[in-house]
DNA sequence: GTAGATTCACAGTG
DNA sequence: CCACTGTGAATCTA
């Protein structure tokens, strides 16, 4: 815990004179904020998805009423009125896109809670048999609806999706596909994971967990449109192509054209609808409203690079009519981040025109098109918050607000800063920062411990490893990390494991992985983010505190009601769905997909004395962020730590929240409501008003 | 040890 | 049913 900070003018938190800093207490709950810089003024919200002016309808070639004409300019996006909003606080349009069926688009939500997920299943709207048109089979694809086979029974409807919402989303049904691919892609990576290496079948899991959706009818916005997909906001992030194939952002699976083809007023064209624009080539203006794109084709015969000029046909066509007809086209940048460059993040920049084209020769000789697209005013720019950031972590000098360049004074792995740009405020009340959990000596929450005799690392699969056994057999990380499914337990390997350090069953035991910030909000104290983007499942964080003597949790009750910052599993939980759909996989019945988290040992921690970033974490009735029960062995006994994980993929910049849950003392106390209770301002619409 | 190159098995749409 | 579009992960190479 010294300061590492040595030269830095900067003082250890450590050393902080508590009477200068107010005892700020964090509100706990969720706006996402957006952070002002020097270099990007606030994001003027012009929404790419209204408030319309009346009469005004996107556009759709196959509809009759509508014309082109309503793309004639920019006019049809001008702002309303320019005012500060968070990236992600743009709300979906009014389902005007259904016609006249928003009452029905609107009542069939009700099933679902705020992860998207239907907890009344049976009540899902019944498919047609549109989805049933005959699938493809490849032979690696036969999977078998276990228990609904042959019962005519609609695949979607295992999620909640009926006939309207795959052709029109909204942000629930894009979550709930999202959600439903990843914990699907994860299930089959396990699966793969726990091969042997000869006879490994799945290799892509992406493309076998999105083929399986497609041709269930798990998907969403499958009408072809031009311009806003509902339910798919700016900044969104993806980690494959075929997430964005299931949400109807871009329906090609490999190809960075999407068109279709449209009737004009004489005769057939192709119209560009998306590209993705995945870095390979020279693209990046320092203008991020601007994007130089290139063109398809032109490279056969891979293996003696060969190229050859590309030709004015498929997507090159319809980027060109594009540019004639001066519609809006969605943008999608690939981009790789460091430390992990080998991994691409795929980000939703919005909607673009094509400014003009033309042809250059390449580095081979060939022509190739060229493409200037130029961002549709009054959109945030998703691109721009990325570079900040970029620059942010390569500690550009001049960030507004940087209190400290690490809170944690070098006690984790990874710096962690501390932003203000709110106020005068220079940092949270004072506490020790304490990377893991304290159990007291005389604790009785505790087990015996043995570990596994693997030499090296844990193989998944193995099941001499006892590390594996005690998880049912399942290893509970795929290869790089992630975690497969929620489950009441995990079982980590621990420190008398002979297996590696690096040893892939020993996640959340590794600290801080991601560049994480404790920052200022305006109206709910202090909150936690990340700069780098986060997948479902990512390990973000344990909660680190004081473990309170469950024999000793009545005599200090009233001392942990009072404490703001306390983690309780004792507490009421709104049940979440995250793990994969039994019926999507080969021979698994729902039994096989538990997700039971009830917990053995109650556990009270309190973080308000000694914690780690995790005491920052705000509730949310919508979170992003679930907690999970670890247990590894430590001095010959095991002791159970929480461990955060991704609830879902997290953009840079948002606010990291979970459920906080509702204490038990404040049900049973029922006489005054409000009793124990702190008003919520998480914003979600499915907030539930108050929490603690 | 790390970054770049190579290899391999693939899905959706026109 | 073919043509067309690269992708993501693992492995090899410099």
């Amino acid at each position: 815990m010294e300061g590492r900070l040595g030269q830095n003018s900067v003082p250890p938190s450590t050393s902080f004179d508590k009477s200068k800093i107010l005892d700020v207490k964090p509100l706990r709950s969720l706006v996402p904020v957006f952070p002002t810089s020097p270099q990007a003024p606030p994001f003027v919200c012009a929404p790419p998805f209204g408030p319309f002016p009346s009469g005004f309808s996107p556009f759709y070639p196959f509809s009759g009423s509508q014309t082109s004409s309503d793309y004639n300019g920019p006019s049809g996006t001008t702002p309303t009125g320019p005012f500060p909003a968070p990236i992600r606080s743009f709300r979906r349009p009014p389902p005007e896109f259904a016609g006249a069926s928003n009452d029905e688009t609107a009542s069939s939500m009700e099933g679902l809670n705020e992860d998207g997920f239907s907890e009344g299943k049976k009540r899902a709207l019944r498919g047609s048999s549109s989805s049933q048109k005959k699938t493809r089979r490849s032979r690696n694809t036969e999977l078998s609806l276990s228990g609904f086979k042959g019962k005519g029974f609609d695949a979607s409807a295992l999620v909640g999706i009926g006939d309207l919402q795959r052709e029109d989303g909204d942000r629930d049904i894009v979550n709930c596909v999202l959600m439903t691919f990843d914990a699907l892609r994860r299930r089959l990576s396990q699966l793969e994971d726990a091969k042997e290496s000869t006879t490994g079948i799945i290799k892509r899991a992406d493309l076998k967990a999105g083929n399986i959706l497609m041709s269930k009818g798990i998907r969403t916005n499958t009408r072809r449109r031009i311009g806003v997909v509902p339910g798919v906001e700016i900044g969104d992030i993806f980690f494959f192509r075929m997430e964005l194939c299931v949400v109807g952002l871009h329906a090609q699976s490999m190809g960075g054209i999407d068109y279709m083809i449209t009737r004009g007023d004489f005769e057939e064209e192709p119209v560009a609808l998306s590209i993705v624009s995945s870095g390979g080539y020279d693209d990046d203006t320092d203008d991020s409203d601007i994007l130089i794109y290139s063109g398809q084709g032109g490279n056969f015969n891979k293996k003696d690079m060969q190229v050859a000029d590309q030709k004015l046909e498929r997507g090159n066509l319809a980027l060109e009519r594009s540019l004639r007809r001066n519609n809006e086209v969605r943008v999608i940048r690939g981009l790789s981040y460091s430390p992990n460059s080998n991994v691409k993040v795929y980000v939703y920049d919005g909607l673009f025109r094509i400014q003009e084209s033309w042809t250059e020769r390449g580095k081979s000789g060939a022509n190739i098109f060229k493409y200037k697209l130029v961002r549709v005013p009054g959109q945030p720019s998703a691109f721009a918050l990325w570079k900040s950031v970029q620059r942010w972590k390569e500690g550009f000098p001049s960030r507004v607000g940087l209190v400290l360049p690490d809170l944690t004074s070098g006690a984790e792995s990874i710096p962690v800063t501390l932003v203000n740009d709110v106020d005068d405020e220079k940092g949270p009340a004072y506490f020790s920062y304490f990377p893991t959990v304290k159990y007291s000596k005389s604790f009785s929450l505790t087990r015996p411990s043995y570990g596994c005799n693997c030499q090296n690392a844990c193989s998944p699969g193995d099941l001499n490893c006892s590390c594996i056994r005690r998880n049912e057999g399942d290893f509970p990380y795929t290869g790089n990390g992630i975690l497969v499914s929620r489950r009441p337990m995990v079982h980590e390997c621990g420190p008398t494991c002979p297996c590696f350090p690096k040893c892939k069953n020993r996640v959340s035991q590794s600290g801080i992985k991601l560049h994480l910030e404790v920052f200022k909000t305006k109206d709910r104290g202090w909150a936690l983010r990340s700069l780098d983007p986060i997948r479902a499942g990512t390990f973000i964080c344990e909660y680190a505190g004081e473990v309170i003597d469950k024999l000793r949790v009545s005599e200090t009750r009233e001392e942990v009601q009072n404490d703001e910052y306390v983690f309780d599993t004792t507490r009421v939980y709104d049940s979440f769905k995250w793990n994969y759909e039994a019926g999507l996989v080969e021979g698994e019945s729902s039994s096989d997909c538990y997700e039971d988290y009830a917990i053995q040992d109650p556990l009270i921690i309190s973080a308000k004395n000694f914690g780690n970033v995790a005491r920052f974490m705000n509730h949310s009735c919508s979170p992003n962020v679930f907690w999970q029960p670890t247990i590894y062995e430590q001095n010959d006994q095991s002791f159970v730590h929480i461990a955060f994980f991704a609830l879902r993929h997290i953009p840079p910049m948002t606010e990291l929240t979970y459920d906080y849950g509702i204490a038990q003392s404040a049900q049973a106390e029922s006489k005054n409501p409000l009793n124990g209770k702190r008003k919520c301002l998480c914003g979600s619409l499915k907030c539930r008003g108050s929490f603690g």
